[in-house]
DNA sequence: TTTTTTAAGTGTATTATTTACATTTATAAA
DNA sequence: TTTATAAATGTAAATAATACACTTAAAAAA
């Protein structure tokens, strides 16, 4: 027997406390072969009409926040299965000015050649690169800097950066996709010496001529060798 | 004018979506000397009465998820002020029995010689080191682990042990503390070089006689440059 | 007073990792 | 056939991480 202490009820009351609607938002981020870019939505709706946001939604009553933030991402892209990374709860009671709201973030990595062009026409989405993106409602510029963050971080402990390249890639491209998250320069000599210690690239035959006369060759990568370090985790450090 | 999309109110319906409760949980770190150790009540209501858990609370009508965690820590420890960092919202429709809530988990890492002794009795709570917690109600297993991994990461680049320790301190505490965090063991030489390449500590006169005849100098920690570099974050790793 | 005991305190050599850096090559276009 | 372009490639230097053992201060015991 638990003794039940004073001003402690021995059953919680549930009912009696306060119920908030949760949102979750997205932070959707592709690679167009320059650069790092993120994908907002013109709002056509209230609060905040022909403003820019984060695409998201309400969470249901049979969701988990992953779950919402996968139908939010097939919403606006038409993607399934896509790469998915919670990051913060956003918790001040004034956040949203209609009514309060926690939203929970997540980012999104998409090879941006793949989403359907349709929806996000529909929903006036446009991509932005990093600084030049317009300003956002409420506290998204600032989920957007957290994610930004976040990315960094991942990047630098397990191979992820591939989720945002289509199936063929060029040595270059994946460099410039790691300059552009990490916003540093990278020697290319010593970039393939760290993807190639990783040993998750397959080199093809194949080559791309489309970047220059001689063509580069493309790769791709060891799906069992990919997902064991997508794992277990890796050290990217340059 | 923005268009207003068919089957897109414009207005969103923010009445009709579901409203659910919020909680959050706290994962309470503190060291005693040789390990790092958890803080768990003992529930003395229902659900799951009698069972070990996380100290946790509902979110109310004004508070941040950040206040409520700071008002559950306050209840349970009589601390204000401490280190908190929100660790990850877990959403999982079916995760309380009694009615869907979100939690949102942050860790606190607390000197563990301060807090009030007379509320953790009345909370029924109890320190465990790691490897001897009980099995822990709906989710907070997973949780614990969770917050142990972010704590692992977060000693990796900010200089946050301090915040366990107390005002003066022997280089062996802070090394002992760090082992337990990392779960591994460190050579006193170069944990000594690394920490002092930090540059946060003053080396007092005083001396700790208690662990050995010769006695250990007491350090404390230079505000200042303790509180750069928390801000700015270091890279710690042995 | 001297000896013993204990953990504290300290530095260097080795290895591994990271960084800096320039020339040759394959191909298309002229 | 020549030219132009980006791709491909390796090594040396610097920095960081690791391994490792003896001396010392003080209390306790003889």
């Amino acid at each position: 027997m638990v003794p039940v202490i004073e001003n402690m009820p021995s059953v919680s009351n549930y009912q009696d406390q306060t119920h908030l609607l949760v949102a979750v938002d997205c932070i959707i981020f592709g690679f167009d072969k320059e650069e790092l870019k993120i994908l907002l939505i013109k709002r056509n709706f209230e609060p905040e009409m022909g403003k820019w946001s984060l695409m998201g939604g309400f969470l249901q009553p049979n969701e988990t926040s992953e779950n919402a933030a996968n139908r939010v991402l097939e919403t606006l892209t038409g993607l399934q299965d896509v790469y998915l990374d919670q990051v913060h709860a956003y918790t001040d009671p004034k956040r949203d000015p209609v009514e309060r709201t926690i939203s929970i973030t997540y980012y999104a990595l998409i090879n941006s050649e793949d989403h359907n062009e349709e929806l996000t026409k529909q929903h006036s989405a446009q991509w932005f690169s990093l600084n030049e993106a317009p300003e956002l409602i409420f506290d998204h510029g600032q989920m957007v800097q957290h994610a930004i963050n976040r990315l960094r971080y991942k990047t630098s402990v397990q191979p992820i950066g591939f989720e945002l390249l289509p199936e063929k890639f060029t040595m270059r491209q994946l460099q410039r996709l790691y300059e552009t998250i990490l916003n540093e320069e990278i020697d290319k000599r010593n970039f393939a010496k760290k993807i190639n210690q990783l040993d998750v690239l397959i080199k093809l035959e194949e080559k791309d001529m489309s970047s220059s006369k001689k063509g580069s060759f493309l790769f791709t990568f060891d799906k069992d060798k990919y997902e064991a370090n997508t794992k277990n985790g890796i050290s990217f450090k340059l």
